[in-house]
RNA sequence: GACCCUAUCAUCUAACGGUUAGGAUACGGCCCUCUCAAGGCCGGUACACGGGUUCAAAUCCCGUUAGGGUCGCCA
C-alpha cells in the first residue's frame, strides 16, 4: 500500500509502534502470576454471566499473586448508556470483586497502562492499523453495509458458508488506483484484516477448561477498523491484551468460533496470544428446554434482580463459586469459618459442560445458610440497606424500631450451630416478621378450624390468666399444659398416639390456638420467644379479640 | 444450512479403564418436637442410544440422537 493511501486514511500524525511499546513495557511479574481482566461494555446492562466470569478471573488473578484489571469496551459508541459505569463499578464491588487497574465509576483511570477505556485508545489501535497496512495485512474496504446484506443472501440461498472471503472478498484485491480513487471520492470505508488461513485446515488448540481443541482456520477478512475509526472487539482484544500484559483470558464459550482468528490477529501482530479458557454460558429453562440466559428475556439474568430480591452478597458469591468448582461445597463443609474468597479455585476442574441451568433452589439454600449465620444486627443492618433501595416504608419501620427488630431477628438464631433457617432473601423479611406489627397484623380464625369456639375461648383467657412475662420458658409451657389437660387434649404425646380419639387433641392443638391467635398464622418461631418479644399487652389484646 | 463443543440421579456435579457409580440441593419417610424451621437417621429405576477396542468401558474410538454455542461496521 503506497504511503500516499496510507496519509489519505490516517492524515494525522499517530504515534509509532516503537513509542506505544516503549510506553507501556511488559509487566514485572512473580513468578506463577497471573493478569486477568473483566472487560463489561458499557450498555447499562450487567449479566449475571459476567459476574461470574468476572469473579473466576478476579480469583485466578489474585490467588496468584497477579494483577486483575477492569478494562472498558465501548467501541460500540451506539450502544453506550449514561451511568454504565456506575452499574458495572457497584457490581463488581458488591460482591468483591475489586480490579487493581481500571477504571472507576466517573470513568477515572488508574493504573499504569491507562487509559483503560477503548474509546480514549484509539491512536494506539490506529498506530497498529496505520502498521498492518504498510506490511500489507490489512486493506481498506468500501463495500457498504447493504452490499455485504446483499451478498450474505447470495451466500445463504446458494449454501455456501457466509463471510467475506475468498472470491466474496471484493475489495482485497483492489488495485492502488482504485483505492486512490475512492478515497479522494470520500467514500466511506473500513479496514479489513487481510487473512491468511485456510479455512479446510484446522488449528489444536489448547483451551484451559475445554481442552484441546481442533478449529477451522480464520479465512474472514474481518473488519478491524470500523467507519468511525475505532476498532471492532478482535482487534482491540489483540492490542489491548497485549499491551496491558494479559496472560489469561477467562470468557464466556460464545468466543470459541473466534479463537482462530484471535490467535491470527497476534500472530500478524508479532505478539504471543494469551492462554484461553472458555467457559459455558448459564442457562436457564424455558419450555423444557435448556437455552442461554438472556438479558432480553429473563429478568434474572441481570444482576440487578438479584439486589431486588435481596440475596446476600455472600449467598451470589458462594452460588456462583459452587458453578465455577463443584467441590466448593465440600470446602465449605470442611472450612465454615472461611471467607469464601479463601477457596482455592482450580480453573482445570471448571466443568467443561454444556452450560450449567442456573439453579434458584441451590442458590436459595445457600443463602439460607448463609443468613443462618449472619449476627441479628448483621442481618438487620443488610435488610436495613436493601430496604432503602427497595422499600422504603419498610427501611422507616425498620429505622424507628432498631432493637424490636433486632430481637425478633435474633429468635433461634444460633450462629453455628441449628440455627434458624427460614429467610433466604431480604424481600422476605417484611411479611415473614409483619405480626410484630399491629397495624400489619392480620388475624387469621380459620386456621383454628377444627377446634370448637368455646374451646379457643377457654383457652385464650385461661392462659393470659395464667401468663406471666417473667416466668422461664419451662413454667410457660407447664401453663400449656395444664389448660390442654383440663379441656380433655393430651399432653403426652404417646398417649395420644396409641390412642387419639380417648382426646379433643393434643398439647400441640392448644399451642396452636394460641400461636394463631397471636401471630395469625399456624406456622411461626419459637412461640415463647414470640411472645417475650410482643409483651404482654399485646398478647393480651389479640388474645381477647374473639 | 455450515462449523465447533457437550451428553452421569429432578438440578449442579465427582469419577480420568477395574467403585455396591460418590457428594450437594430438591423430594419422600422416620426420629426429635408447642407448629414450622433447624438437626439426626434412612430412601430413590442417573452413566442418551447403537456399534466397536479391551481380560475389563460411565471412562478410549466410530456412528445415531439430543442439547448448547458461533457464523454483524455487537461485544
Amino acid at each position: 500500500m503506497t504511503p500516499e493511501i496510507i496519509n489519505l486514511i490516517f492524515p494525522n500524525p499517530l504515534p509509532t509502534p516503537a513509542e506505544i511499546e516503549a510506553k507501556y513495557p511488559p509487566r514485572q511479574l512473580a513468578e506463577g502470576a497471573k493478569v486477568t481482566r473483566v472487560a463489561p461494555s458499557p450498555t447499562g446492562d450487567m449479566h449475571i454471566g459476567g459476574i461470574y466470569t468476572g469473579l473466576l478471573n478476579e480469583r485466578i488473578a489474585h490467588q496468584s499473586n497477579g494483577i486483575f484489571y477492569l478494562r472498558v469496551e465501548d467501541t460500540d459508541q451506539k450502544r453506550i448508556k449514561e451511568g454504565a459505569m456506575e452499574l458495572i463499578c457497584n457490581s463488581l464491588g458488591r460482591y468483591g470483586i475489586y480490579a487493581d487497574e481500571g477504571v472507576d465509576k466517573d470513568g477515572h483511570d488508574y493504573g499504569p497502562y491507562a487509559p483503560y477505556t477503548q474509546s480514549q485508545r484509539k491512536e494506539i489501535y490506529q498506530a497498529y492499523i496505520k502498521d498492518l497496512l504498510e506490511k500489507g495485512l490489512a486493506y481498506p474496504c468500501f463495500c457498504a453495509a447493504e452490499d455485504l446484506d446483499i451478498m450474505r443472501k447470495i451466500q445463504e440461498k446458494t449454501g455456501v458458508r457466509p463471510g467475506y472471503y475468498g472470491k466474496y472478498a471484493k475489495c482485497r484485491n483492489l488495485s492502488d488506483d482504485e483505492i486512490l480513487a475512492n478515497l479522494k471520492a470520500g467514500k466511506p470505508f473500513v479496514i479489513r484484516f487481510k487473512s491468511m488461513g485456510d479455512n479446510n485446515k484446522r488449528m489444536i488448540v489448547k483451551d484451559l477448561i475445554k481442552g484441546e481443541l481442533a478449529l477451522p482456520e480464520n479465512d474472514i477478512d474481518v473488519i478491524i477498523m470500523k467507519g468511525d475509526g475505532l476498532p471492532t472487539y478482535h482487534f482491540a482484544h489483540a492490542i489491548d491484551d497485549h499491551f496491558m500484559g494479559t496472560t489469561h483470558v477467562f470468557r464466556a464459550d460464545e468466543w470459541v468460533s473466534s479463537i482462530s482468528l484471535h490467535i491470527q490477529l497476534f500472530v500478524a501482530l508479532g505478539w504471543k496470544a494469551p492462554k484461553y479458557g472458555h467457559v459455558a454460558p448459564l442457562q436457564k429453562l424455558d419450555d423444557g428446554k435448556k437455552r442461554k440466559l438472556s438479558k432480553r428475556h429473563d429478568p434474572e439474568a441481570s444482576i440487578v434482580y438479584f439486589w431486588e430480591k435481596g440475596y446476600p452478597e455472600t449467598a451470589l458469591v458462594e452460588y456462583l463459586l459452587n458453578l465455577i468448582n463443584a467441590s466448593f461445597e465440600d470446602w465449605r463443609r470442611n472450612n465454615p469459618d472461611k471467607n469464601a474468597f479463601e477457596f482455592p479455585v482450580n480453573f482445570n476442574k471448571v466443568s467443561n459442560a454444556a452450560g450449567a441451568l442456573f439453579d434458584f433452589v441451590k442458590l436459595n439454600s445457600i443463602s439460607k445458610d448463609v443468613i443462618a449465620n449472619m449476627s441479628a444486627d448483621q442481618v438487620f443492618d443488610a435488610v436495613l440497606k436493601w430496604a432503602h433501595d427497595y422499600n422504603p416504608t419498610f427501611a422507616e419501620r425498620l429505622e424507628n424500631n432498631r432493637d424490636y427488630v433486632t430481637k425478633i431477628l435474633n429468635i433461634e438464631r444460633n450462629i453455628g450451630k441449628k440455627s434458624r433457617k427460614d429467610l433466604t432473601k431480604w424481600e422476605d423479611v417484611e411479611s415473614d416478621i409483619s405480626y410484630f406489627f399491629d397495624d400489619l397484623y392480620r388475624p387469621n380464625s380459620a386456621l383454628l378450624s377444627p377446634i370448637s369456639e368455646s374451646d379457643v375461648r377457654a383457652i385464650a383467657n385461661e392462659f393470659i390468666a395464667l401468663y406471666n412475662e417473667t416466668d422461664d420458658k419451662d413454667t410457660w409451657f407447664s401453663h400449656i399444659k395444664a389448660i390442654a389437660e383440663k379441656h380433655g387434649f393430651a399432653t403426652d404425646m404417646k398417649a395420644y398416639k396409641e390412642n387419639p380419639t380417648a382426646f379433643k387433641g393434643n398439647v400441640s392443638d392448644v399451642a396452636k390456638v394460641l400461636r394463631v391467635l397471636v401471630t395469625g398464622r399456624d406456622k411461626t418461631p419459637d412461640l415463647y420467644q414470640i411472645m417475650q418479644i410482643l409483651g404482654i399487652d399485646r398478647i393480651k389484646k389479640r388474645l381477647l379479640m374473639l
